[in-house]
This record gives structure tokens, C-alpha cells and sequence, in this order.
DNA sequence: CGTTCAATTTAACGACGTTAAGGATGGGTT
DNA sequence: AACCCATCCTTAACGTCGTTAAATTGAACG
């Protein structure tokens, strides 16, 4: 069912996902998702729960064949999370600031927070790292997808040559443009290189 | 009508602004708002961008009156811009992945590229620089408005006992939660400083 | 006084999340 | 065979939402 309704997200979007929408897809009437899930919110928060899982499952077992550096770990992990929500539509939407359902995500968690304490980090620091390159990702998803729209549904993306029209007196800003809406997976990557090596030159480690 | 839905934003939360409680504050019906806004959305992008405006002007004062590195005009924009949409219940997300009305950002804009195109950016570092910092700034404050729920009005925070009794086993994950729920303020300052750190020893700027 | 135009009203529509009350199905117990 | 009870679903309905259409107000102006 949080499958269900994860398969029709990406068929019509979060503003599309409606109760009767997704009971349609099963057969089923819209109160007797009621019988299941506590609420509407309480839907969306397992879908996200089942999202990470789907995520863990792939990355969880690179982690332990592969042996890696804390930054390949943090990269890596947080690759994997952006492609992820990149598999949905409006999926950092979706994700954004839910709470998991469950502590199923905790294995996943813990195990990175390991590579990192054991690469030296104070767990409060390890804490704060993982944390930091988790906020940039959230962050950037939510952007990236809101300003791709979905122009196969007639949801408009942000049109670039209209834009920099509309910025001219603002010649940097304008110029912008195709750096910041055009190259997203590049983008991702400078930036998150950026703030990885970030963590490594502020945060306190051991030797 | 955009500073009265912005004040009643704060009282009622984004789930609470309809149209019609934002007619009553004004004293008029609820359709009548369509004379001025094509639609909610509409009006809803209007109000982030009023956010930003307001931000700016403070702001920009504070770049023409002071020099500063471009480490310093980074930084402390961003941290106008959390504080800013901490300033409203649910600023982050009414924020997160709108587009703007105007090009009344664009001047604010312009003026931080310019700074870090004056530091040695090239343009396309600097607008990548600049983004880097905004994605990370905007997802930690949606996690954080979201984490932090609103007591007084019945929306439940994270429950930080509750967090660790649940995550036993999984030690680590357990204790960052102080970290990463209860020093909110500091947490986005060192993660502030470490992507800034991080900018400093990635993007290509010239001698 | 009549016209024009901006701004608002009333009335209504369809869709939404949600609740209440009750029906079907089917295995386990007596 | 008859009953029970839990599970899972239905129908009906409620109140609220964003939004549209059409009629109405009221001020400015000739």
C-alpha cells in the first residue's frame, strides 16, 4: 500500500496524491485507508520511511564490502539520497521534515556515524558533519525539483532564457542562470565536495 | 494584504492560512483576494518574497556601510536569511522552492556575487558558492522549524527522551540527538563555517 | 444624472480529509 | 451447526478548502 502510493506519487505528484486517488489505485474506498494509516500525514511519513529503506538497502551493503574513506562514506551515502529522491516526484517534498515511522533508518545511521567516529570524529562532531551534508542535500533537492517542474504534466520548470531577460541590469545574477538551473548533477557535485572538505578542515578529529 | 497574511502566518501556521481566515483579517470575503492574487499559490510567493525584501534591506545597509571578506558576507548573509524565516511559523517551508514575484531579490543578489567575484570567484564559482551555502542554509531550517514543532499551539516537537529511549541499540544515533535537536543555534553556526571553510578550498578562485 | 471602472459581495461547485455506523468475510470456539 | 470476534471494508455524510461566475457597491468623472 506505501507502495501504492509511492508508484502514483510519481504518476501525478504530492498535490495530486489524494486519499480517494490513492484508494482508487487499490479498490478500494478512501476511508478504508483510514483502517491502516491514522491519517493522511501518517501516510506520507511511512512512504518516506519507505523511501530511505529502499536506499539503505542498496547502500547499506556497499558499506560493508567496500572499504572507503569518511568521505567517500559521506558523499557516497548522500549520492545515493539525492538519487533517491530524485526517483520521485516531488520526492525532498515528500521527505522533507517528516519523522520516520519507525527506527528501521537507524542501522543505516549508526553505521556511518561509526566510519566516522572510528575515522577520528568526537560523535558530536560526527553527529554535526553527517548532519550538515544532510541539510545541503535536503536543501538542494527541494530546489532542484521545484525548479525542473514536470513539463510532460504541464507543470512548468523555470525557463531560463526568459530569466535572464527578466535580470538584465544584474548581469552576474543573470549569468547564473545556467550554471545554477542547467547543470543540476554537476552543481550537486561541486558543492558537496565543497562542504565535505569543509568537515574535514573545521571539524575537531583526533589524529 | 501581504504583511496581514505574513502576521497571520504566524499565528495559525501555514496549514492554518486559508483564504478565508486571511479575509476575515482584513475584513472583507474571502473571493475578494482574487482580485489581487491569481490564486493562493500566487499570493504565497508574494509573501516569500515580501521575506526576502525584508531581510535585504537590513541587510544590504550592513554590505555598503562595512568591509568585510567574502567568508563574512557569506556567512552573515545566511544567517539574516535563517534568521529571517525563523521569524515566521513555518518560514522555510512557505520559502523553500517558491518562485520569486519580481526582481526586487536581484539587487540583494548581485551585490553578494559581485563580493565574491571581487574576492577571485569566477562568476560561475561564485553563483555555485553562493547556492551551496543557500541549499544548506534552507534544508537545516526546514528540519529545524520542522524538529521544533510549536508547542503552544499543540504541535509537538521532537520528544529528545523519547528519541533515545527509542533508539537504544543503535548508541551513536542516540546521542547526537542533543546535538543535533537541542543546540539548534549552534549546530547551523558550525555547519555554516564548515561549508564556508569548504568553499574556501575547492572553488576556483584566482591568486 | 448616467457611465465607467475598481473592488467587493453572494452563491455555488467540486474536491478534499476525515468520522460514524454498519456490513461482509472467515477462522476458532462451543 | 451456531456463535463470536477480529479484520477489513462500505456507504453516507460533515465541514472546510480553493476557486469561479455573476451580481452589486461605490467613488470619480463627464
Amino acid at each position: 500500500m506505501v507502495d501504492t502510493a509511492l508508484e502514483l506519487l510519481n504518476e501525478v505528484g504530492l498535490e495530486g496524491l489524494t486519499l480517494r486517488r490513492i484508494g482508487q489505485e487499490l479498490d478500494v474506498r478512501a476511508p478504508a485507508l483510514y483502517w491502516h494509516f491514522k491519517n493522511k500525514q501518517d501516510l506520507l511519513d511511512a512512504m518516506a520511511t519507505e523511501m530511505l529503506r529502499r536506499m539503505s538497502r542498496a547502500e547499506l551493503l556497499r558499506e560493508v564490502t567496500e572499504r572507503r574513506t569518511w568521505q567517500d562514506v559521506l558523499a557516497d551515502s548522500h549520492r545515493a539520497l539525492r538519487r533517491t529522491l530524485l526517483s520521485y516526484r516531488d520526492g525532498a517534498k515528500v521527505y522533507s521534515g517528516t519523522r520516520f515511522t519507525d527506527t528501521s533508518y537507524a542501522d543505516t545511521m549508526e553505521t556511518y556515524l561509526k566510519a566516522l567516529v572510528e575515522a577520528g570524529f568526537t560523535p558530536r562532531a560526527a553527529a554535526r558533519a553527517f548532519y550538515t551534508v544532510y541539510c545541503y542535500t535536503i536543501g538542494y533537492v527541494v530546489e532542484e525539483q521545484s525548479a525542473a517542474g514536470y513539463p510532460e504534466q504541464g507543470v512548468k520548470g523555470i525557463d531560463l532564457m526568459e530569466r535572464e531577460q527578466r535580470l538584465t541590469g544584474h548581469p552576474i545574477s543573470a549569468a547564473a542562470g545556467p550554471e545554477l538551473f542547467g547543470e543540476s548533477e554537476a552543481g550537486f557535485e561541486t558543492g558537496l565536495r565543497a562542504v565535505v572538505a569543509g568537515l574535514e578542515a573545521t571539524l575537531p578529529r583526533g589524529r
